[in-house]
DNA sequence: GCAAAAGTGTTCATTGTACACCCATGC
DNA sequence: GCATGGGTGTACAATGAACACTTTTGC
């Protein structure tokens, strides 16, 4: 049961990452479902070697299931509940996978490792969701792009989980100028557009967003893209 | 030797809390003077109970060093590099106090616990610095407010945790509004303006400041203060 | 030409900044 | 009265919001 294997990891201590991507006009969050009989659905997740700054372990994390090394994200929030567990999601997921040996799991070492109380450091990214190439992890039976107001249930808090990441996104979006992490490199006003649309879940004026976002001095306006659309081709840009 | 004593904490797991104070038109910092010979200056820290949410840790850490049960905090960032380790600070300080037996105070299993890599969440108080009752915790030798541009040298990575604690806080008073904590619980305009100012490292003219904080709608205006002053008594706030 | 969407400019409202002015207070 | 600092109002500037107008594109 690989689940339980602890290795060279900091004990107690985990990362839970929030993996945002936007498509079809939404913002979406990869949720992998993992590779055991009963639907279960946990936000990507890992623990620290002993050897490894924990930033570079959320990068590991990240990277494994998305394929990218260079990736935008930020640490949002400790979650540290002290009956913040896996105990009931682990023997839920138990009695559904190992009804023959039930008692027999529960006394592998991992099992009371994996099940002890867990502070996590919740860390959010955001992606191009064209340049992820999913990368299923050892314990992944397949994953999706949900739409944040969509979502499968989640296990443990990772709905609180999630939904902290929201909120410091919501936050950082005008500060940190970092919606254009989203977006391919090269991508249109309008895109940019429907993305700050997206996340604060209101229309903006068209022409009043273009000063606005031009304003801050962070794109560099490139060759016009033609569509093939009858109208006007837009500009493209980039991040300076 | 108390400080290396392991009672039922999470290994490798410390809170450390940066407790700001304002006092004579300056932003001030408490910092202890742990009492062992060599002049060692640490932020106050603790470790976070098997049976305890981090939060409440963090409390019980700050309300043993100012006798404050109601605190405002928020937690600020996590220090995670994996060589974020107490080992040089440690063997310094035995060297200094322990010349006689530093090999055998080595050998203490609660040195190998204290001196392991540690993760460390970062929280940063705002308080009443009138209100503070100075506690010395079991390792204190002594403490002071300084003012936070002249502290003395801090241990280990502490003057980052420091920084990033004001960072933090700039950020925090606009969209937090949480100045106000700094303050006695009735006060005047004049006094939050020099809160701001000391944070802001800038003047503000003093009758957009009242507009502009008045209308946040946060405060309630209450009598005049009679100081005694030849000039109009301000009026008193309190926060609503 | 026409529809569709991009880009620019103009107007008006809101907010922010600078400062003048008046008011209460103690000597 | 007078100096001192508090409170309010006013004028101008900067920013933001609403919208008209022009431009480009494919049919």
């Amino acid at each position: 049961m690989n689940i339980l294997e602890n290795k060279n990891f900091i004990d107690q201590v985990s990362i839970d990452c929030v993996i945002f991507g936007f498509d079809e006009n939404q913002l979406k969050v990869l949720i992998p479902k993992i590779n055991f009989k009963g639907d279960f659905y946990a936000l990507p997740s890992g623990f620290i070697y002993q050897e490894e700054d924990i930033e570079i372990a959320a990068r590991r994390i990240l990277e494994e299931r998305t394929g990218l090394k260079e990736i935008y994200m930020e640490q949002f929030k400790v979650f540290g509940k002290a009956n913040r567990k896996r105990q009931e999601f682990m023997d839920e997921l138990i009695s559904k996978n190992y009804i023959d040996n039930f008692e027999e799991v529960k006394k592998n070492p991992g099992y009371a490792w994996f099940t002890n109380r867990f502070i996590s450091i919740g860390y959010y990214a955001l992606v191009n969701i064209k340049k992820v190439k999913p990368r299923l992890s050892a314990i992944d039976h397949s994953f999706q792009w949900y739409d944040i107001r969509n979502t499968p249930e989640l296990i443990m808090d990772h709905p609180e989980v999630l939904k902290e990441a929201l909120k410091a996104l919501k936050e950082d979006i005008e500060s940190k100028a970092n919606a254009f992490h989203l977006l391919p490199e090269k991508f249109t006003m309008r895109e940019v557009q429907d993305v700050y649309e997206t996340i604060y879940e209101k229309e903006i004026v068209r022409t009043n967003f273009q000063k606005k976002i031009l304003s801050l001095d962070v794109l560099e306006r490139l060759e016009k893209k033609f569509t093939g659309a009858k109208n006007k081709a837009p500009y493209l840009y980039r991040m300076k």
